[in-house]
This record gives C-alpha cells, structure tokens and sequence, in this order.
DNA sequence: GCCAGATTTGTAATCGATTGCAAGAACCTA
DNA sequence: TAGGTTCTTGCAATCGATTACAAATCTGGC
C-alpha cells in the first residue's frame, strides 16, 4: 500500500522530492542524484533516500521531468484509419516492441475521425509533448496551415515516405510485390485480370497498380483485359468489388488485391452468388494478415513483414533521436513475400479463346 | 511555416510565451488570459496578442501546463494482450472517440511484454502523467508490490471489473450470452457439447463457463456430455482444439467457443479433415469480429457492442475525471446479441441414440 | 599540522505556463 | 469633483525536478 503526506486540506496527495528529502533529512538534490546518479552520493545517505523513496512511494512528476529535461521520452504514432485495421495492429505492435526496449512510450493516434481530434494530435507535437513521430501513411495532416513537420522533431515514416524531403523511411518493395502477384496469375495462364485498388493517390496504392500494369504488359495483355476497380482496401470494399464482378458479362479470371481484406471480402462475395474460387476465379491478397490463412479457401498473398516494418521504424526514430541520424540510412526497403495458397488456380478453359485474340 | 525565435547558440528554439508576451508588447500574464480567458482581455490587446501567437507559430508547451494545472488530459488504457486482437482494438476505438470528443488524449499499453514494459506503463501512472487509466482486464498489474491502484487516480474497468472494491466497470452479460449460445445449440438438437474455453480464472471465461454449464444441465445433458477443453481466445487455440476433436472416438456435435477467433480456428482445421460444419458439427463463436461474417460458414456468434463498451468506459472515467462519480452508476452492464448464422445447424441424426440415453 | 585534491552535499536558478493579488485606468453617480 | 465600481494589466509566486556552482568535509602526503 502506498504511503501519502496529506497536505492542509486533510486529501491525500502525492509525495513529492521535498516529501523524500525531509524524510531522508537531506536536500532536494541529493536526492535526485541518489537516483539519477548513484555514485555521485555516499552509500549511507543514499541507502537514507531509497528507503524513504520507497515508504513514501516516490516516483518523479513527469511533467516536471519533462520541462526541466526538454525531452519526454514520448513517441506519437499516426495511422491514417482506425485501430482495428489488423495490418496496422501488428505494424503497431513491431512499433511499440522496440520502442518499449529503449525506455520509451508510444502514442497511438489515428487520423480518421473529426478534425478536432487532428488538431488534438498535432498539438502534441506543437506542444513538445512528444519527442519524435512515426507517420504509417504518406499524408503527414496539415492543420491551421502548418505541418506537424515544421515543428522540427525528428520523424520518420513507416510503409510509405513522407511527403517532404530529408525524411527517413522504411517501406516494402510495394512494385515488385505487385509485380510477383500479377505474374503468379499469369503463370497460371490468367489472361483476363482485374485490379482491386487502394484508395486514389495513396502511396501504396500507386506503387502497386505500377507494378500491376507493368507485368500485365509485360506478359502481352491488351489493356482492353486489364480492368481497374477503385478501393479502399476495407471488406465493403472487396464486396463492392464482388458484386460489379457479378453483374459483368465477360468475367475475368484473375483478380489482384490491394489488401487481404479486399480479397476476403470479393471471395465471400462472389462465392456466395455460386461462382467458385480457384476453378473459376483466381484472388490474389496483399498483406499476409492471420485470417489470411483461415477463410475459404485459403489465401494466396503477399506476405508483409508487418512488425519488422514498425521495429525498423522505431529503431530509426530512435537513431535520430540519439542524434545519430548521420549514420543511419534515409530508405530502408523490406521485402515482401509470395505465399501460394488455395485461392489461385490455373485459369479456366472457356477464357482460353480471349486468350487467343489478346495476343 | 512556422517562424521560430533563434536562441543564442543560433540552434532553432521554439517559441515560449514570454516571447509571444515580447513581441505583443505585454506580460506573460497578459498572454496567457488572451488564450485561456479572452473575455478579461481588451479586444485591441488580444488582437495583439493572437497576431504574435500565430506569426510565432506559438503552442502552449504541455509539461509546463500540466505541472501548473496537476492535470495532463491524458488516459492511459490497459489492454491485457497485443494490439491485434480485432475485438480489443474495436473497443479501444471507441475509448478514442469518446476521450478524443472530450479534449483528451488516449495512451494505450498493452500488458504482454517483458516486464520491464509493464513498469513503465504504471510509472505514467505514479508519475502522474495521466489522470485517469481504463484496464480493459480484471487484472491490474502490481509493480514492486505496489498496485497502479494505489496512485489514487480514477479507474474504470471495461469488459471485466477491476479486482478490487469501489471502481466502476462496463461490462457484458456474459453468463447469459453463454447461455444464449447453449441453449441456440441444444434447440437445435444438439446433446453432446464442448466447450472451448479462455485463459484459466480470466473474468470472462469464468462467467461464461458456468452460463454454459447452467445452460447444460438445465437441458439435461449428463456430465459426461459436456467437455471442456482450455483455450485462450486465439486462432492457435481454435486450431488445437480441432485436432482434439478430430481424435476423438465421439465427437461432439455442438462446440461453444469463447471467441471469435477460436471457432474460426477450430472450423478450419476440422473442415479440412473433411468434417462438414454445420451438417456434422455446429460451432457458436463469441465476439461478433467483422471477419466472423467472412469466414466458412459464416460464424454464428454473440455479437458484443464492442464501440459501446469502449464508450460507455470512456465516458465513466470522464465522469470521474469530472468529479461527478457520485452521479455514475458504479456497474453498466450491456447486452450481447446471438446472430444465427451459417455455422449451426441442426444436429445430425447419428448422435440421436446419445441424445435418448442422456433424457 | 597543513595544504592540494577529491568527495559529498546544499543553495538557488531554471524549465514554461498559470493565477492571486494589487495597481492603475476608465467610467459612473451624486 | 470626490468617491466608488468595473475593467485591464503586470508582478511575482508557484507547480516539481534537475543541475551549475559553491561550500563543506574528508583524504592523503609531506
């Protein structure tokens, strides 16, 4: 149980240095050296202090801590959508991992509700409430016209770049995922092909369809074959996607997702209305996320490294914070992985005559 | 861009009050009621005063206003396991929107780390860093012996109560949603049960274990019927569970899981043995996650107001915080839901002979 | 026994914002 | 015009911890 002086009033309050410092009878400063720098005390008087720090359950006001040191050992971390995305959960996690290893606390905040809460989360960068950020979305949100960038603290983006130069960021080889996804389906002799995107403009989003529109050229498909449907990487968005898949006359055979579960939720979709997945359709994911591996059938995708994307992150951060920035590297690229699973198959005859005229 | 007031060593600095005060031509005092308390300023003064603010690109700094007020409008949310589990991350969505609609800002602290992670987290609490911590757990972690509880500061428990006396909590029904599952099975025929358990002694399991075990023998189902096997709310316990069963000389024909994620699991791997769900073996999920509904066969589940108890907690500690405890209720308890879905269905004829012997 | 140097401790300034108190200005009433 | 309000503003204390500097004490060597 904790111990608490009570002040006039007869509440309890907190016991602060000067409460340990009358209790050890020394000075405010010999007891924050007694715990800040051991050896610059005598044993004796030290021994005084810790045993008073302990019966009074002493532990430092942080935000004195924080004025005084000008550093807060704080790191906010921004994510363009809600919590429950599982993908940023587990970039999160990595995140949280190596921060949490160097003694330092991590502040989630996402950027998808009112603006009011943007602003919330800006001023604790404005308000030196944190000393470093993590930005996982390209977009770094401007409020009242000013960039939580010009507040001057040392950020680094995490699955795509910051939008301004002399940023540091660690991202994943996004093109030749999408390159390795379009060419897995085309190995498998897809010929008609349709890309379910992210939403318009974003980082990955545009990394990807490059890399889609490049292998399908790549292999000799006429454009004609290569449809493109708009997303926003989400479950409604793979059902949306599922039921115009539905209501097309000429149907294509191979579908490359922007997200698992866009790709999830176009298998269900589809499925549901009797179409079969691989004999008739083939779905590519991107993300490789634990459900991945247990919905019907099972998912072939592009396997992410989704807490070594946050780790390394975080250790960037955490370089140019210890102003150590020179030596670390500006870019570090991970690599994603293909895993073949059981929702791509060889491409169904009946498509093989389009297969014919396409080349 | 923000201009920023350059300091003796030529370094960038960022601007403070007194050198908004400076460059309005007034105190500090003045300075700060132009921002706080604009009605006590002279409107030409606060003129002013906003011009330097914003040409200055000026922002309160955080550790200074906490110190003075003893306030940090920050809560800390415990969460008992890494961040990626959907259903935590959709309650903490709602602890966000609720907190963030009241000018506060969410810490969020997850209790599966190496120790050392742990600390820390209670220290932002000892150290006054946040005013208000919501454990999305019955179990508060004791540091050095010492409990986060004991730092006086208000608590509120979500989805479980704290385990000790006078704190408010937000929690389910969960023995009649246990129930509600049992009872969704033994309607449909089903005599011979199991139970996929939680962790060993955790809040939830306890209640919904003994809903189920009420649920049986009300029925009832003979002791030997009803199996219990443990678990721990995951994928891999879902997964492990199935190979049991798959071993098992007779089967049941009903499973109720504690997740989500442990049907889904257990689904799985029995289907791939070649076991139909529902014509064989019927399985009740318990969550209500997105994917339940994108899973094979949709999961049939109790479907938990997961934003809900996320807000309602939000708003108990606020009310807390606020000093209107007396007014709170100390106990909300909302409702779970059963959706029927594709996952059970009637029992098969077979177990018709374990059903007449158990009457 | 005395001095240089090392060790230990205390004094007081500091970080930046808020606020009680009081002074000065402006305005009103008789 | 005197006396009383009300409004506006500044001074200076305060929150709690850290740290530069100085003072006090101790150590060892001659």
């Amino acid at each position: 149980m904790l111990k608490r002086v009570k002040d006039s009033s007869g509440e309890a309050a907190v016991a602060t240095i000067s409460d340990v410092a009358d209790a050890a009878g020394v000075s405010t400063a010999t007891v924050s050296r007694a715990l800040s720098a051991p050896a610059r005390v005598r044993a004796q008087t030290r021994a005084r202090v810790l045993d008073a720090v302990k019966s009074l359950g002493y532990t430092p006001n942080q935000a004195a801590r924080t004025l005084r040191a000008g550093a807060s050992r704080m790191v906010l971390v921004l994510v363009p959508q809600r919590n429950s995305i599982p993908f940023f959960a587990d970039v999160l996690d990595g995140v949280d991992a190596e921060l949490s290893a160097h003694g330092y606390t991590m502040i989630m905040g996402s950027l998808d509700g009112p603006e009011d809460k943007a602003r919330r989360l800006a001023d604790l960068v404005f308000s030196r409430h944190v000393d470093g950020v993590i930005v996982v979305t390209g977009h770094v949100p401007t409020i009242d016209g000013r960039s939580i960038l010009d507040a001057g603290i040392p950020a680094v983006g995490v699955c795509a770049e910051i939008d301004r130069k002399g940023y540091a960021c660690v991202v994943v080889n996004d093109e030749a995922c999408a390159r390795a996804q379009t060419d897995h389906l085309i190995g498998l002799g897809h010929r008609r092909l349709m890309y379910l995107a992210g939403p318009d403009g974003n980082y990955n989003e545009v990394r990807r369809y490059r890399g889609f529109v490049k292998a399908s050229r790549q292999a000799g498909l006429a454009a004609l074959h290569i449809a493109r449907l708009p997303g926003d990487y989400s479950l409604a968005a793979g059902v949306a996607a599922g039921r115009h898949f539905l209501s097309l006359a000429e149907r294509p055979t191979g579908i490359v997702c922007c997200s698992d579960e866009a790709a999830i939720g176009f298998i269900k979709t589809v499925t549901l209305a009797g179409v079969r997945c691989p004999e008739e359709v083939s779905v590519v994911g991107f993300d490789g996320i634990d459900f991945a591996d247990f919905c019907e059938p099972t998912l072939t995708t592009i396997r992410q490294p989704r807490a070594a994307l946050g780790a390394c992150g975080a250790r960037a951060l955490l370089a140019r914070l210890a102003g150590k920035a020179a030596h670390a590297p500006l870019r570090i690229v991970l690599h994603g992985e293909l895993l073949a699973r059981a929702s791509t198959g060889p491409a169904p005859r009946r498509s093989g005559a389009v297969a014919a005229v396409s080349r």
